[in-house]
RNA sequence: GGCGCUAUCGUCUAACGGUUAGGACGGAGCCCUCUCAAGGCUCAAAUACGGGUUCGAUUCCCGUUAGCGCUACCA
């Protein structure tokens, strides 16, 4: 059975490179019916907050993917620090007494261990310890009995780091709690991790886990390790520098579809190799491996003005007009809301739905594409009315020609509107668009809108016509 | 600095050692059309550099360069 994790710290809001690698152990998971754990790695006392916390639930949420089970690493110290204890017992890790540095003078390259106490005798320690003293529990890595540790990893493949070049690493810090090593090996030791999937900055801490985990006597997970998402800038993708751009709660209150952004994402490192780019979640499922994943990183485009990739805005629009027209419905229904449409219930959002699906490339759209149906047209010039290759007067003949036959029209439909209106326009010479156009800046309030048939039959004649009058108003 | 990883159009990516180096987004243009979209067609656009190996290298090897990561009692 294939167990996963995917464990954040809360350290900040969810984003975008976290929910990728979510999205990859997920999609691993299910395409191997395997279990998706979430744990929650917050063992830095300092720096977690609860928003954080909920915004990565809340980002988590929102992707729709959903997970099998749950863990915080604060609610399991005691296995920490017993597989610390364990480790320690066995004479693989030492005490070290030395004061803690200052973060400052840190220009230590190549630092390995703190001189005296890697030799210190088991007494002497303990003494020491009883004593009260501070000290910090080290990994003693094995440099005379091993001269490299080597890692096969599903992406990178067998990489090797020798253990002259890594240093004494800490389990347990001088105020007892964990190390983001011990717990997370001790964690996944615990909950019987399988597959670790993860950021590729994790490559190089891998070799300290694999010591681990044979310390503890267990078996290795195996480890597939993610490219790294980056910046436009060249920076790696980073909730400090880059704001909140990256954060996923942006894309959801732009309107992403989930499954949109989980499928922008998903192409992110990773390609099922057939030219195939808008895909399903199931079909997600199905084509994904780990063997397809790439090594190197990959920029992801946005600016401060558009904080979206131009590709993840296209995926939205293709995904949006994929949707059945009644979960399109539904989906618009927070925006039109948020957009101030107040009047906007199910059963009216369901008869503008059709006119405005292929206009759309993000939810939010709805604003402005769909404003006219909620709401008076904006305000606009009355040059807007000239048709093309017209004048005002002409302006004016097609609205006065347009009102008689949409207050008389006996059916306001679609077929209806359109036959009686092109007939109308041949009756005073006009060519169809000249005489639509002006019709539909008085009713839309602007040249870029639905087709206008449809448009004027959800709107009703009422509105219509008193939209049409106030054009002409401006034109006398 | 040390160690590690990476390098194909602007971006995401494809290519058993043999292709006119393919697709997508974005850009430009054309078509369709009541406007806008959507759709269709066309164009511009890449193998970082230098050495090898080979009949033949985007692909394998070495070097250079560049980028990224790690180098904490952060994760």
């Amino acid at each position: 059975m294939i167990r996963v994790r995917f464990a954040p710290s809360p350290t900040g809001y969810l984003h975008i490179g976290g929910a990728r690698t979510f999205i990859f152990n997920w999609l691993y998971a299910r395409h191997n019916g395997g279990a998706v754990i979430l744990r929650i790695d917050d063992t830095d006392l300092e720096r977690n907050t609860q928003t954080s916390l909920d915004s990565i639930y809340e980002g988590l949420e929102w992707l729709e993917l959903g997970w099998d089970e749950f863990y915080r690493q604060s609610d399991r110290l005691d296995l920490h620090r017993q597989a610390a204890e364990a480790i320690f017992e066995k004479g693989l890790a030492y005490r070290d007494f030395t004061p803690a540095s200052t973060a400052s003078e840190n220009p230590t390259a190549g630092w390995l261990f703190n001189p005296g106490m890697r030799e210190l005798t088991r007494e002497e320690s303990d003494r020491r310890a009883c004593a009260g003293e501070q000290f910090v529990l080290r990994f003693r890595v094995p440099r005379d009995s091993r001269a490299e540790i080597a890692v096969a990893d599903l992406v990178y493949g067998t990489v090797t780091k020798a253990t002259s070049d890594l240093e004494d690493f800490a389990l347990l810090r001088s105020t007892g709690m964990p190390t983001y090593h011990m717990a997370s090996c001790a964690d996944d030791a615990d909950l019987r991790i399988t597959h670790i999937l993860r950021g590729q900055e994790h490559l190089a801490n891998t070799f300290k886990h694999v010591l681990i985990f044979e310390a503890l006597g267990v078996e290795v997970p195996r480890t597939a390790h993610l490219p790294l998402l980056m910046a436009p800038d060249g920076a790696k993708l980073s909730k400090r520098i880059h704001g909140p751009v990256v954060s996923v709660t942006t894309y959801r209150e732009a309107g992403f579809l989930p499954h949109a952004f989980v499928n922008f994402l998903s192409l992110l490192g990773w390609s099922p190799k057939n030219d195939q780019e808008k895909m399903s979640r199931d079909e997600l499922v199905q084509l994904f491996s780990l063997e397809a994943i790439h090594r190197s990183n990959a920029t992801i485009n946005f600016t401060e003005e558009d904080p979206f990739d131009p590709k993840a805005v296209w995926l939205n629009a293709e995904h949006l007009r994929a949707l059945d027209i009644d979960e399109f419905a539904r989906r618009l229904m927070p925006y039109a809301l948020q957009a101030g449409f107040s009047n906007a219930t199910p059963e009216k959002l369901r008869t503008i739905a059709p006119l405005i699906q292929e206009r759309m490339r993000l939810l939010r759209d709805v604003a402005t594409v769909a404003d006219f149906f909620f709401t008076e047209p904006q305000p606009y010039d009355a040059a807007e009315l000239v048709p093309q290759k017209g004048d005002m007067a002409m302006a004016e003949r097609a609205l006065e020609k347009g009102r008689e036959v949409l207050a008389t029209v006996p059916v306001f439909d679609h077929a209806g509107l359109e036959s009686a209106l092109r007939t109308a326009a041949n009756e005073i010479k006009l060519k169809a668009g000249q005489m639509f156009q002006p019709i539909r800046v008085a009713v839309c309030g602007r040249k870029n809108a639905p087709p206008l048939f449809e448009t004027l039959a959800v709107l009703g004649r009422e509105t219509v016509l008193a939209r049409v009058d106030r054009a002409l108003g401006m034109l006398s």
